[in-house]
DNA sequence: ATAAGGCCCTGACCGC
DNA sequence: TGCGGTCAGGGCCTTA
């Protein structure tokens, strides 16, 4: 599952294949894929075009292409980008291949059809309502202190909502509420200031080390070469992957649905 | 405005 | 071995 750390760990990975380069053809095997416009429209407008600048958002991928074109992408649960070449065969349930000038292909790999493209001049068309990235400067203990002030909602729902805070999903709330020591189901305004704090602290800190980690392959994670990352290792609850009970108390690991996500968490820790 | 539930999809997994 | 049923999951859409 791409979630933040995923997504720039490909966008890393991908820019030294792609910046610079030309798209010089596209395939479409998926008619869905494509949000806004029709297969026609996109592949006319995006054939021709350079590729000048690789970017992030949230967890939409950002190519920015010469004649103010944006290409983006959002890999959704199951979605990869694998680079190889123009005469290879694209991997099983690959949706949509870019033919890049250097004879280089990407393969937009995606079993559970999920994923979206766009191409737009106007990037806000798919990430206008993000809110804000969690590891920019700006995002403070406080601005998070007032994101959650406002939301009864449970907090695993506000980390995990687009709109609140770009880029965290499932896993890493799962992961950052633990390190906090806060219980999933807590309604978000409720959170106590220490507690507020050491959720900042935990964001800022498991964030970062599973981009050096190079993202977590639980199901379907594949960085652009091919490999897979090794974050989900440093998990201590995240998609049951911790063991039956917390390392810190030897309390159990208990499963929980949490707007229709399975969270996990330590019936003892996170109160 | 926020909250909650259904839906899209299909591979993987389970029980018989 | 093969079959049918169930589950998972991000974000959009609808409803309250």
């Amino acid at each position: 599952m791409p979630e933040l750390p995923e997504v720039e760990t490909i966008k890393n990975e991908l820019a030294s294949h792609v910046l610079g380069r030309k798209i010089c053809g596209v395939g479409l095997f998926w008619e869905r894929i494509v949000r806004g416009i029709s297969l026609d429209e996109f592949s006319r407008r995006i054939v021709g075009k350079k590729i000048a600048d690789l970017k992030r958002r949230g967890k939409f991928l950002i190519f920015q292409l010469t004649d103010g074109e944006y290409f983006i992408i959002h890999l959704k649960v199951s979605g990869s980008l694998l680079v190889s070449r123009d005469s290879d065969e694209p991997p099983r349930f690959t949706r949509a291949v870019i033919y890049l000038d250097n004879g280089k292909i990407i393969c937009f790999r995606d079993p559970r059809k999920f994923g979206r493209m766009w191409l737009t001049r106007d990037v806000s068309e798919a990430t206008g309502k993000l809110g804000p990235e969690p590891l920019t400067k700006d995002f403070t203990s406080e601005v998070l202190a007032g994101i959650l002030a406002r939301r009864k909602a449970p907090i695993k729902a506000v980390l995990t909502d687009q709109n609140a805070i770009a880029g965290i999903g499932n896993m890493y709330a799962d992961e950052a509420l633990y390190a906090a020591r806060v219980h999933p189901l807590r309604p978000a305004s409720s959170l106590s200031p220490p507690e507020i704090k050491r959720l900042f602290e935990a964001i800022r800190e498991i964030l970062p080390a599973a981009i050096e980690s190079k993202g977590a392959s639980v199901v379907n994670y594949y960085r652009p070469g091919g490999e897979k990352g090794i974050a989900h290792f440093a998990f201590k609850v995240a998609h049951g992957l911790g063991g039956k009970t917390c390392s810190v108390c030897g309390g159990e690991i208990k499963r929980i649905v949490v707007r229709g996500r399975g969270s996990y968490f330590c019936a003892t820790c996170q109160k």
